[in-house]
RNA sequence: GGUUCUGUGGCCGAGUGGCUAGGCAAAGCUCUGCAAAAGCUUCUACAGCGGUUCGAAUCCGCUCGGAACCUCCA
């Protein structure tokens, strides 16, 4: 069984073979520190976190790259050629980078509060200005870039003409073709810069009143959008690497300059596998800045939105994500957010009643048993029952269905088919004894494996030792009151500690357990 | 206009030829001092119209609707 992942670059699902056996390059393009981050950018970032960890899950040792575009863009390019950032620190009054960092700060808080893994290595386009010159002097020297004005941009028609002959067209991604492009050339272009509409800027000759500016060949300014992405993909992961993930909406023009200036300078596509989520839509629109409907990640965290009904935890978010596939869009709403909630909840609990489980003791012909023995799914116990069969296809087909093209959805899905079971084990709907000592391990560790490992779910609070001492002595007074039918304590114990948001719940055999709001 | 997608039950969403995911919501039942939780059960859909096929949500065609990209965007 192996993995599978769709390469955009070749519009279907291809067999995953790293470049160097066990090891994986992974470059993401990472965001742009000129505002806070939404939601919408809560999906590249936890889609590819769980590539990463089941990727490590499978053995390879990952080299996981993701930048930080803190150099800025042009706010519209052709007319004011205004860099982003350098814009609003005006209005904000402030450095540049003390923007950056502010930005690059809330991005890593978040990224921590979704429990994602951070990257073997995060540069920075303005650490990296002396590779991204030397690239662009390379392109030039070949060629396929020219200069204007102390601009330099890509020769795309000419690249075209010659790397179509290798079978690299420009356009190979996205699947436009340049005389498409050149026929679909806008009115309000001005740049007479440019000798054709669809080349595109490497090097950007810097206006008196812009900030960011660092000297050059050609003369102050400061890099095009897309060759930061080039340059620093190839420092650390070389001139070919296995995947180049990011949103759909980089696969035009960001990817496929990406591919262009690595090609004239590599003579190779530059990354084996392409992987691109789709994104998150609200009211069937992308969430994007264009939109004007964005909502921050702070305000998801916090609630404090028109459009949120409350707030929602990053667990919840996280899980939301997880339960579709990543090339499907996903849309906000609150409906859509509170059932996850409930729904993660809800697995979360069966989890923690799993890890209380205990099975038969493990007396197996009088052997220890030993890690093989544990995970093999054949017979130790005369026959296996129904739900021992259940259980085992269930466990069986996470990573049937991770290696088929890193289906979280489908591996949710079977979780909430193990719940019941779960659940109706501590219920003693279901006896123990249905399940084999093995199957109640597997069952076990590949839930542990995969709810926390692969798909970095964690508890949404912890109560903390003081607090669970607190709540274990409360519980005991409800249970001594209800023992005594003193009903009216007890009940004013569990409706005062719900007021609080700490459910309790009373257990079939006199137990009690409790969960937090 | 071009390129690439997409339309699944009240809501969110898996699913690419037969075995009719899953979650949330709703309803009933069981358990329970009551409640909650949990368990069981019910609700069973694939935009429309044709076609291919023994058989289609799944393939093909058309119609209608929606989106992303072509300008910064995860």
């Amino acid at each position: 069984m192996s993995l599978k992942v769709y390469n955009s670059l070749s519009r279907r699902k291809e067999e995953f073979k790293s470049i160097t056996e066990g090891h994986v390059g992974m470059y993401v393009c990472g965001p742009t520190v000129s505002g806070e981050s939404h939601l919408g950018h809560a999906r590249p970032y936890v889609t590819f976190d769980v590539i990463h960890r089941y990727l490590k899950h499978l053995g390879y040792k990952v080299r996981y790259v993701r930048n930080i575009t803190d150099a800025g863009h042009f706010e519209e390019e052709g007319r004011e050629a205004e860099d982003k950032i350098a814009k609003k620190a005006l209005l904000e009054r402030l450095e540049p980078m003390e923007l950056v960092q502010k930005y690059t700060n809330l991005f890593h808080w978040a990224m921590n509060e979704f429990n994602t893994i951070p990257p073997s290595i995060e540069p920075t386009a303005t650490g990296h200005i002396v590779e991204q010159i030397v690239m662009i002097e390379k392109i030039i020297a070949d060629g396929y870039a020219y200069i204007a004005n102390g601009s330099v941009y890509f020769d795309v028609e000419k690249y075209n003409t010659d790397f179509s002959q290798i079978g690299m067209p420009y356009g190979i991604l996205s699947g436009r073709n340049l005389e498409d492009q050149l026929e679909t050339t806008r009115e309000l272009d001005n740049q007479e810069e440019k000798r054709n509409k669809s080349d595109f800027a490497l090097w950007k000759n810097a206006p008196p009143e812009h900030i960011m500016r660092w000297p050059s060949p050609w003369g102050e300014g400061f890099p095009g959008w897309h060759i930061e992405c080039s340059a620093m993909s190839n420092k650390y992961l070389g001139d070919q690497f296995d995947i180049h993930g990011g949103g759909m909406d980089l696969q035009f023009p960001h990817h496929e300059c990406e591919i262009a200036q690595s090609a004239v300078v590599n003579h190779k596509t530059m990354a084996k596998y392409w992987i691109h989520n789709n994104m998150i839509t609200i009211n069937g629109r992308k969430m994007g800045k264009s939109y004007g409907n964005q909502i921050m990640l702070s305000q998801m965290f916090s609630g404090d939105h028109p459009l949120l009904d409350q707030p929602y935890h990053p667990m919840t978010i996280r899980f939301f994500i997880l339960q579709s596939h990543y090339r499907s869009t996903l849309d906000f709403g609150n409906d859509a957010l509170k059932g996850s909630e409930k729904a993660f909840k809800r697995l979360w609990e069966a989890y923690v009643v799993l890890q209380g489980l205990n099975g038969t003791p493990l007396t197996v012909n009088s052997q220890p048993m030993t890690e093989a023995s544990l995970s093999s799914s054949t017979t130790v116990n005369g026959e296996r029952t129904a739900v021992d069969e259940q259980v085992n296809t269930l466990l069986n087909e996470f990573d049937e269905f991770m290696n088929d093209d890193f289906n979280t959805a489908k591996v949710l899905a079977n979780m909430f088919e193990l719940a019941p079971i779960i659940n109706g084990i501590k219920d003693k709907h279901i006896p123990i004894t249905e399940l084999q000592p093995a199957t109640l391990s597997l069952l076990k560790s590949k839930m542990k494996t995969y709810i926390e490992d692969v798909f970095g779910l964690k508890q949404e609070q912890q109560g903390g030792d003081k607090l669970e001492g607190v709540l274990q002595l409360l519980m005991t007074l409800r249970k001594d009151a209800k023992t005594k039918k003193d009903f009216v304590t007890s009940d004013r114990i569990r409706n005062e500690l719900t007021a609080l948001g700490v459910l309790l719940k009373d257990e079939k055999d006199g137990g009690m357990s409790y969960s937090i709001q």
